[in-house]
DNA sequence: GGCGGTAACCTACTCGTGGTAACTTCCGGG
DNA sequence: CCCGGAAGTTACCACGAGTAGGTTACCGCC
């Protein structure tokens, strides 16, 4: 009869990161929501009740990928800014340093940022309408730039303007004025240096 | 025995009105997740497959959810730019309009921008990693401006970092150097404005 | 080398929830 | 008056998260 595996044992740490490897590639590739447990399992070559043992529960699971993944990313971050020595150089390192690491997880990591739910497709859709209004916009503004540099600016619009709208529900204090407030203070102001004087026409 | 009420029905359209505003109220009380179709079902005074014979699945109750929300933002935010007359002003009450939006319409909404899944709440760990440095930088660039403003600044930066992350995955032809590069135009731009020629500094 | 004991592991379940088949009831038009 | 079809319901299936309890490999100790 079949002299079936015998069963190897490993210890516990090990265990664990074979799990969280094999769960960010799982996540990775179906979605948290489209991923089962027993697909984790399967690729570890251990059954459900294993992953119990260690992380309690999907959600459990998912959060020790997200805090392996963070420490990663302050790590990178941080280091690059400390590479430079002034506040500007510090931040285009910085920033640099994000894009290039979530470029080198690819397409771990994509799922995390994109929701990889229904939600998130449909989301897609009110961005793009966003984007293309605002890209619109700047073309007035700054006609000689080129196309994919407009759209790039857009983007950044559509962030900050999400990411400002998140950051008001939970800080109550900040009026919808202030935010417009802080997003024109970066954003146009940088515009009208870089379109020009271009800027005050409008006739 | 029982003179239950005798079961009214009513007509599609007007169904369909009732399931979707029980449904933004479930989801955005529960998370999408959370909630179950017989919690909106029963918010209705109806059975589960009225739903299915609706919208077909709970996806696509989402959707529905969302395609609404959509009609319902493009319609505010056009409609307050139209009232401008030069690009500056049409972002400006553009934006306002849109966070005002958001505003009127809690908490039902917020739910979708925050994708209160798990992963959500860990993600938000990352972003105020993020913004806490970020922040720090900007407080060495323009050291007279109040708390909440740099605060402001910094939410601005992150989100457009996430959205160009984002962007570049699908446009596989931007590089890191050049999301990088839209990020500085329009942010390092207006700071250097903004902060006078302190910027300059360094030693 | 043998022998507990513990910790890793598996089998076999429960339960909640998305989704569906088939029957029932209300209502408007001929 | 009555009949066709749309609106609703009950009663079910499938599948995946999570768990109780038995089984087995390894480690230290004599």
């Amino acid at each position: 009869m079949e002299p079936r595996t015998p069963r190897r044992r490993v210890s516990r740490a090990d265990r664990e990161r074979q799990i969280l490897d094999a769960a960010v590639a799982v996540f990775g590739e179906r979605g948290y929501q489209a991923a089962s447990m027993d697909m984790v399992a399967e690729r570890v070559g251990v059954t459900k009740p294993v992953l119990y043992a260690h992380f309690g529960s999907k959600d459990g699971l998912l959060l020790a990928c997200i805090a392996r993944a963070r420490a990663e990313l302050l790590e990178v971050t941080t280091t690059a800014a400390a590479s430079a020595d002034g506040p500007e150089e510090m931040l285009r390192r910085g920033t640099l340093a994000f894009f290039a690491y979530l470029e080198q997880r690819e397409p771990a990591w994509t799922f995390l940022y994109s929701e990889s739910t229904v939600a998130g497709d449909a989301l897609e859709g009110i961005r793009a309408q966003q984007t293309d209004f605002i890209a619109a916009l700047l073309a007035a503004q700054a006609p000689d730039a080129d196309p994919q540099r407009l759209t790039g600016w857009a983007q950044v619009i559509v962030g900050a303007c999400e990411r400002l709208a998140l950051w008001r529900g939970s800080a109550r204090t900040v009026t919808s004025e202030q935010a417009t407030e802080y997003l024109m203070d970066l954003v146009w102001t940088g515009l009208a240096a870089l379109g020009g004087a271009a800027a005050q026409s409008s006739r």
